[in-house]
DNA sequence: CCCTTGTCTATACAAATGGTAGAGATACTA
DNA sequence: TAGTATCTCTACCATTTGTATAGACAAGGG
């Protein structure tokens, strides 16, 4: 699962990517349209002013606006910058390797075999989607229920 | 990320798949091959046997085996069960949906949609994997690793 | 100078996770 | 029927992680 901060943080920057060209957004009006606690907000914010992915202004008419474009922010950046990695297990993440505890050596794991095909197919989907793409909302369930 | 007890859960079904034909396989065993702590590891199957993927023998000569054909296990249930649900948020859930706190109205929520499509494509992979398959233990790396 | 707005560090608190303890229930075997 | 091997179950605990807040501070603009 993603994590409340990691949810936050995507639609804060969708946010941000929502109005770019407006001058700085206030962390007030993102945390109001979308629902973020305020205080928290800040935090998050702080964070990925610090990433390089926002840039903000203090004082009056201050607030946060994108440092890149849109197009140039996927999805897969995201996660992987406040989760650390696509992957479900640490020893199959391409990016943030870890070797697994209580595991079997590796060469023999077929559960990181499988892992690390997931992530792989994971990685090509999130990192076709960016900021700058609609998205289709309620797409058709792809496989059949059985089972 | 998949937890651990997923993780011990998977390998300790893959042992049991690996050993069908041999009669009832013992929790030591399995613990030991398998490196997993063995009273987590009673843990573990009892809730296997309760939701019916393992029969358990007990006496002299008991132990566990698979309740299905190892073809009829499929990963994704697996992580069902366990887990109670493959998707990357709660409201993205095909199986155990439920509502995301603190977040905008669903039709509207971009994250949403993209979670659902990317819960659609997880699936499709993990239904087509069974524990009666071999698995590549290093796919090649499909995309490139830029950025 | 003062108001507005962002920055930073420390904390509080709740929930999930990983793991253990130990008494009990069955089943086989002698 | 005793005895031993094996799984079963409930409860419990410690640690980590996740979510969120408090509050003092820094900086920019008028």
């Amino acid at each position: 699962m993603l994590s409340q901060k990691t949810r936050y943080t995507i639609r804060a920057l969708q946010h941000l990517a929502d109005t770019v060209g407006q001058g700085p957004v206030r962390l007030d009006a993102i945390a109001e349209a979308q629902n973020i606690p305020r205080k928290f907000l800040t935090v998050i914010l702080s964070e990925m002013v610090r990433a390089g992915l926002v840039i903000s202004h203090r004082g009056r008419d201050g607030g946060y606006e994108l440092a890149l474009a849109p197009v140039d922010i996927r999805y897969g950046d995201i996660i992987r910058l406040t989760r650390g990695s696509l992957a479900l297990v640490p020893c199959a993440s391409r990016n943030a390797y870890e070797h697994c505890q209580n595991c079997l050596p590796e060469a023999d794991c077929r559960l990181r075999g499988l892992m690390l095909t997931l992530r792989d197919e994971m990685a090509a989907m999130l990192d076709k989607v960016s900021l700058a793409d609609a998205i289709t909302l309620e797409p058709a369930f792809a496989e059949a229920v059985d089972a």
